[in-house]
RNA sequence: GGGCAUAUAGCUCAGUUGGAUAGAGCAACAGCCUUCUAAGCUGUCGGUCGUAGGUUCGAGUCCUACUAUGCUCGCCA
């Protein structure tokens, strides 16, 4: 808020500091009744030899006699200042900060908190990544929901944003699916469920393998085919690839995600060539034990394996060819991976890589890393099935909002449950991945996620609804003092619950920022779970139709748009759609 | 063994650049639907912020050591 700054402005005069130094020591009080701005003068005592308590009262009285004209307008806007301990506190006049936070909001319409700082600036998202042949499960889940919220955020900001999909569709591993396809495939069963068929034998391999290890050196040998272009690997390689991008894309399709690129690995490798001739150029490449590797001793990072002792190619080199074919097709300002924890060292070494080459702008690689799902009694597991299928996860979601809104609302037509059932679903299931830190591990729980109380998307989405239908039952003169509010009647928002409101709403652009810094969507999804909250208590306490007169009826009609907006604002960043009923 | 994380209420998590009495949700218990949608609201219960030191007017937050857990450390991705 400018009033914030403006009292800055003062305190630094005051001080004779700068005004950003006081701005950035300017807090908010832990209790709306302690005020509404905090200025600590605790290190202020050593300065001035006196006690904080004595600075704040000094700093109160120089305040209220200053005959300044900026002040002056300033006092006119503070209802009064007190000092508790060592702190200064300022209250804003009511009427005057529901004022200024409401215009605020309506200014900035369906999209507060956006930004041109992206302007002119591409942004590479690489996220979902998910590997050919094998099931797309909840963990995939994490980065294609986070890596959305991420890329969304950009494009909030105004950024150019090129969403990638970097496919894991080469390796060892098809060597495997090929040798094993040959022996126990059934073709039929592939067309029916691709994804099935191939992960059946995929886990087979690996039994059989157990006790026949020989198995290993084929697999070997038939991705080093493969890699040379053998007809034979390649028409099977190529299949396995179309008939898993058919499952992944109903995914994608299904949750509202389109990407820009998806060259998966396969595209990577035939770039390496000219990457490995660059290291040896620089004279970066070093034989270690048969094998080709960059020392990374400044970086404090172990040997970065560039080519295996046969030659063949590693998932880091593809990486760094990746970053330079990037930097040459779209000049990014930024290149994001939306990847695992477990990978941060893979990434630490390939950026310390290519900055080894000279890569201009290192530091604009970075690797935004995201805790591990996994059972209560350990990871997820290919191999031996032990995973939960994204799209059963939906599914079952789904299901059981189709369920809840038919008890509570009998009356809705069959079809218009179905695409409401279907937003509120995916939304509670998006919602479980954005609404924490997300470096932090997720216990995979079916009651967790199935929990549509408290801390959920359906509590947001359902504090939506409650907004838009007060608009949908508005009397229409109503409405029309509400599109034409004034300032007067803004500052009728003047009681507790309206000002924590108004406030919580006031801190949605902030958050946005912040998220996108930090990147970390969970940084918006508080905000607008505090805003819920705070409304929720609000509306169950306040008449808004009903209000004693039409004047604070219309403003709080427009608070309560106000809190609509921002929500879905926010929702629409993690990518959930809000509906208008449920 | 080296490196990187993490440790806050019974459970899942927040906690701004160090600031006032550490906050939510879930669970448990007690209430609130003839009133704008009860997927809601109100209240109660619940804490040596992993341990021990240190810096500071002030530490959940910064520093050091230790403990526990997870991940990672060249020929998988």
């Amino acid at each position: 808020m400018r009033i914030v700054n403006d009292i800055a402005v003062a305190l630094a005069t005051y001080l004779e500091e700068d005004t950003s130094d006081v701005v950035m020591n300017l807090a908010s009080p832990p209790r709306p009744e302690m005020g509404d701005v905090a200025f600590p003068c605790f290190r202020l005592a050593k300065r001035f030899r006196k006690s904080p308590h004595d600075i704040a009262n000094n700093l109160k009285k120089h305040f209220e006699a200053d005959e300044c004209s900026d002040t002056v307008e300033l006092l006119t806007k503070i209802d009064r200042i007190e000092t508790a301990g060592g702190y200064l506190n300022f209250f804003i006049r009511r009427d005057f900060l529901a004022q200024s936070i409401m215009r605020e909001s309506i200014e900035s319409g369906g999209r507060p908190g956006k930004s041109c700082e992206g302007e002119g600036k591409t942004v590479i998202v690489e996220y979902s990544s998910p590997n050919i042949a094998k099931p797309f499960h909840v963990g995939h889940g994490f980065s294609t929901f986070l890596g959305e919220a991420i890329a969304n955020l950009y494009e909030y900001a105004g950024y150019k944003v090129e969403r990638f999909n970097h496919l894991g569709d080469y390796g060892t591993q098809f060597g495997k699916l090929i040798v094993a396809w040959k022996l126990w495939g059934d073709i039929d069963a592939l067309e029916a469920s691709p994804i099935d068929e191939l992960t059946r034998i995929y886990v087979k391999f690996h039994d059989v393998a157990e006790t026949k290890p020989e198995l290993e050196d084929e697999a070997r040998a038939a991705f080093g085919r493969l890699e040379q272009g053998g007809k034979e690997e390649t028409t099977l390689w190529q299949r396995f690839r179309d008939v898993s991008l058919r499952e992944f894309n109903r995914i994608y399709e299904r949750v509202g995600i389109h990407f820009d690129n998806t060259n998966g690995e396969s595209f990577y490798s035939p770039l390496i060539a000219a990457v490995v001739d660059e290291l040896e150029k620089k004279n970066l490449l070093v034989e270690s034990d048969g094998a080709h590797v960059v020392n990374l001793e400044e970086f404090d990072l172990n040997p970065c394996l560039i080519l295996k002792s046969d030659g063949s190619t590693i998932y880091a080199s593809r990486d760094i060819a990746s970053i330079f074919y990037r930097r040459r097709e779209y000049n990014f300002d930024r290149n994001i991976y939306v990847v695992g924890i477990p990978q941060k060292n893979h990434f630490n070494q390939v950026f310390a890589v290519v900055e080894k080459m000279g890569f201009p702008n290192p530091e604009s690689n970075v690797h935004v890393a995201f805790g591990t799902v996994k059972f209560a009694d350990g990871a997820f597991s290919t191999r031996t099935g032990n995973v939960i299928i994204l799209e059963d996860l939906l599914d079952t979601s789904v299901a059981k909002t189709r369920a809840i809104i038919e008890t509570n609302n009998p009356t809705m037509e069959p079809s218009e449950i179905d695409g409401i059932a279907e937003k509120i679903g995916v939304g509670a299931v998006r919602y479980t991945f954005l609404r924490n830190g997300r470096e932090r591990d997720i216990v995979f729980s079916w009651d967790d996620v199935l929990d549509f109380e408290g801390d959920s998307a359906p509590y947001l989405l359902y504090t939506v609804t409650r907004c838009v239908s007060l608009e949908r039952k508005a009397p229409e003169s109503l409405l029309e003092r509400a599109d034409n509010i004034s300032d007067g009647e803004l500052g009728l928002l003047v009681s507790d619950e309206e000002q924590e409101l108004l406030k919580e709403i006031s801190r949605f652009p902030h958050s946005v920022l912040s998220a996108r810094e930090a990147h970390e969507p969970s940084v918006i999804m508080r905000q607008i779970m505090a805003i819920a909250r705070s409304f929720n208590t609000f509306y169950h306490n306040a008449q808004i139709l009903r209000a004693e007169n039409e004047a604070l009826g219309a403003a709080r009609l427009v608070l309560a748009q106000a809190v609509g907006r921002t929500i879905s604002a926010g929702l629409r960043i993690a990518g959930i759609e809000p509906v208008e009923k449920m």
